[in-house]
DNA sequence: TGTACATCAGTGAACGCGCGTTCACTGATGTAC
DNA sequence: TGTACATCAGTGAACGCGCGTTCACTGATGTAC
């Protein structure tokens, strides 16, 4: 129990954490302001002490996923070091790894129809996450031959394209068959091929 | 005017259509049965003498859009003849041309969470269009020597989920942001640099 | 330490709404003679 | 061609439901003296 406020102690975060869970449990549709508020033990109403109402709580939901997500990528980017290549490679495992532990979060980010524009809180922290990876594309793109070297922010497009086909497609059981392949796999071979592709694994590696 | 059959002349393709065009205006979320009975210019009870009741609704919309799919697919593998290279790029194309030409049907197939089980129909023609692109992967995956031949299936789940990450990240303007570069340029770079990384296209070309 | 007071997080009742679904019906269409 | 009948697609009223949101309130907590 320990350190609690008035009533509830910390109703806010209370309800955020309900309503990831019942985000990751019944998609953004499923999720209503009244059950989050009944699982955190309290009336549909004191919600509105928190959040201005439904959309304020996914976007708070959203934004703290943005938060861990920028967190795991840089940490993921710096750990990755001193290799650029490795470093890449490290933030696309990363990717994958957010979307499999935090996958309320993700799907308040990504599936859940919240605009990044909603605040400037949420596109601030947004571009954080992006930037990292863009980042990690840049240095990786200086191995490259200038003249055949494409643009950091299109390979960090790919990455990011690939990364989420694959948690969207075969990360969950969703559209019903079961996934040919772990998505870890999937992930890591794809990122390997692709930067074969660029010229920056050796071909008989 | 033309064929009218009883009443209406053909309620059951009103009523799909109906939905095709709001799931595509609100997302699957904001689909209501009501209201594509309403836009179908009939009482929300009339929709019971053709679908058991909103999912069958949505299912039946993706169903199409899966028909449509395999179709496109096929088509664009069989016309990229001669050479496996050249089709494989075409499904490619053609995976994103029906994504961006059949939104309401894309979103229904791959975003409405209906289940591709939910009826036998569904399943098959689902199988279908994947089994068009894993073929087109397989004819590629020959000119590989097999000593280093990646299976068929993964070649093609990498060409899947990277063509969805696009379309999803890319294809719309959803996730706040304008896009960096447009989907198709960003798919056929994408699939170019993949395809390279497999040994199939030269390095220098 | 004890009392009086201010704060404000959460209550509980109420609201209007649109939803998906059911049911007995009706009346336009097609068919048999 | 005309009449009687069967069919069945669509009607309209009704249902129970849970939703998001509002409002005046209450009572536990923290603070001043």
């Amino acid at each position: 129990m320990s350190k609690r406020g008035y009533h509830h102690g910390n109703l806010r975060q209370a309800l955020v954490e309900a309503a990831l869970a019942l985000i990751e449990e019944k998609g953004p549709t499923g999720f209503t302001l009244s059950e989050a508020a009944k699982q955190a033990g309290v009336t549909p109403a004191a919600v509105y002490r928190h959040f201005k109402g439904r959309e304020e709580l996914i976007a708070e939901a959203a934004r703290q996923g943005y938060e861990i997500f920028a967190d795991l990528m840089e940490f993921a980017y710096a750990k990755g070091q001193p290799s650029p290549l490795s470093s890449f490679e490290a933030t696309g495992r990363a990717y994958l790894a957010f979307a499999r532990k935090y996958p309320g979060h993700y799907i308040s980010m990504f599936e859940s129809g919240v605009s990044v524009n909603q605040s400037p809180e949420l596109a601030i922290v947004a571009n954080r996450a992006m930037a990292v990876l863009e980042e990690a594309a840049m240095a990786l793109a200086e191995n490259i031959p200038p003249e055949k070297r494409p643009p950091a922010k299109m390979v960090s497009a790919h990455i990011w394209a690939l990364s989420h086909g694959v948690v969207e497609l075969f990360g969950r059981g969703s559209p019903g068959q079961k996934s040919p392949f772990p998505p870890e796999d999937l992930l890591e071979t794809g990122i390997g091929i692709y930067l074969r592709g660029l010229g920056l694994i050796k071909p008989d590696s």
